[in-house]
RNA sequence: GCCGCCUUAGCUCAGUUGGUUAGAGCGCUGGAUUGUGGAUCCAGAGGUCCCCCGUUCGAGCCGGGGAGGCGGUA
């Protein structure tokens, strides 16, 4: 064991690859998911809950964190991980794209981006500079760069002027940044849907130099073709040898598709937002407990499911729990969809050490294809 | 008993001087959600406008009668 940041490949099947990223708090193996916790907490579960689910390393926010309770008030109380009491690895996006996504009166400068918070209207500006700070002061174990996130579909200019001020912006936050042992920094490749520009961006990341790659800029308003056209060229422009993050992504076959085309870990708000929502993710596809044909089913969302939701509730429970808005409705939905994404994650592992990913993808395909179990 | 007010979608209510196919919020039936505002958005179903009679080219709206509810009063 080391402190330094590495990854280790252990096994490739096609364009796929899975390993062990090791960190100064534990390992995560890869392909890995990695449960959104912004603001301090993934909402509805309890941090050993969230481990039990089979998640290596949990997501915090720069931006919200930044605006409550406060990067230094975290900093004071011991950092992030013991001000929300999990000690395995935490990524923290820069805050980027919260920023155009949520904040209001945003003015863009080469400098960085002020704005005024969606909590209280207080003035605020995030820079590279100042998101580098912040991520010290949470104790992030994997830093992302300060970047820019444009909407797509978008027109060539805006998405290469972007593209070339969030390499700048890159090149600012590695010297920002600095030298710190067992902690990492991830650039952000952004060109939206354009191969020359995603090529461009890719070289000036690894001209910086940095510890993991991040694809930006996609699941942005695009469809799945079209991200997964992107992503038919763009990890391979990216460092062999270097975790590969495709962020915001996704939907479980979006997921799917990634890892096919060599993407190492991924973060996604949707099992966490849809369990809170109503809708659950099974091998049999989306179940919206919402709906009127549940009211009365015994059974649970997924028999062969072995989640703590799964084993002792029915469909009919959830229902009333959710329709009640009763907060057991959440934390079960929740796990369960947790519960269903780390077990696909453990899947896809597991069959491309042994080289049978296209098998593990066929049967993934055919077990959605075949839709929720019939109604009573 | 008398006086006043009320009755419009499942619920709470708008509804212009009488004028096309009577609306809203919530609820209901579905859908969306991808680097999380426990958020938000979209679509749909649903009506004997309490009942009867009348006036009018035309009534949720005006007149008469009746029913039910709420309040006041003896």
């Amino acid at each position: 064991m080391t402190d330094r940041f590495s990854f280790d490949i252990h096994g490739r099947d096609g364009r796929a690859r899975t390993g062990v990223i090791h960190t100064r708090r534990g390992e995560i193996r890869t392909p890995a998911f990695m449960p959104v916790g912004t603001a301090a907490t993934v909402k509805a579960m309890l941090p050993g809950s969230v481990r039990e689910t089979g998640a290596d390393i949990l997501l915090g926010n720069t931006y919200h964190l930044m605006l409550r309770p406060g990067a230094e008030r975290v900093a004071r109380l011991g950092g992030l991980h013991r001000f929300m009491n999990w000690d395995r690895p935490i990524l923290t996006d820069s805050g980027g794209f919260q920023v155009m996504s949520l904040a209001d009166l945003r003015k863009l400068t080469e400098e960085g981006v002020t704005f005024a918070s969606h909590i209280d209207g207080s003035r605020h500006m995030l820079s590279p500079e100042t998101s580098m700070q912040i991520q010290r002061h949470l104790g992030s174990d994997i830093v992302m760069c300060f970047d820019e996130c444009p909407a797509l579909p978008g027109a060539r200019p805006q998405i290469e002027a972007s593209m070339r001020l969030s390499m700048r912006w890159a090149a600012r936050s590695r010297e920002a940044f600095g030298d710190r042992p067992g902690h990492a920094l991830f650039g952000i490749q952004q060109g939206g849907l354009e191969q020359d520009l995603r090529g461009e961006s890719a070289e000036a990341l690894k001209r910086i130099g940095f510890d993991g790659y991040a694809i930006g800029g996609l699941a942005v308003g695009e469809g799945q073709e079209a991200m997964l056209g992107v992503l038919d060229y763009a990890p391979g422009q990216l460092p062999e040898d270097k975790p590969r993050y495709l962020m915001g992504v996704g939907k479980p076959d979006d997921i799917v598709g990634a890892v096919q085309r060599g993407v190492d870990m991924f973060d996604c708000v949707l099992p966490s937002r849809s369990g809170r929502t109503g809708q659950a993710f099974t091998r049999r596809g989306v179940v919206n407990i919402k709906n009127a044909r549940h009211a009365e089913d015994p059974r649970p969302l997924d028999p062969e499911c072995t989640c703590p939701c799964c084993s002792g509730y029915s469909r009919a429970y959830l229902h009333h729990v959710f329709r009640s808005n009763e907060i057991i409705s959440s934390m079960l939905l929740t796990w369960h969809n947790l519960h269903y994404y780390q077990e696909l994650m453990g899947g896809l592992r597991r069959s491309i050490a042994e080289g049978r990913l296209d098998a593990f993808v066929d049967d993934f395909h055919a077990e959605r294809a075949k839709g929720d179990i019939d109604p009573l």
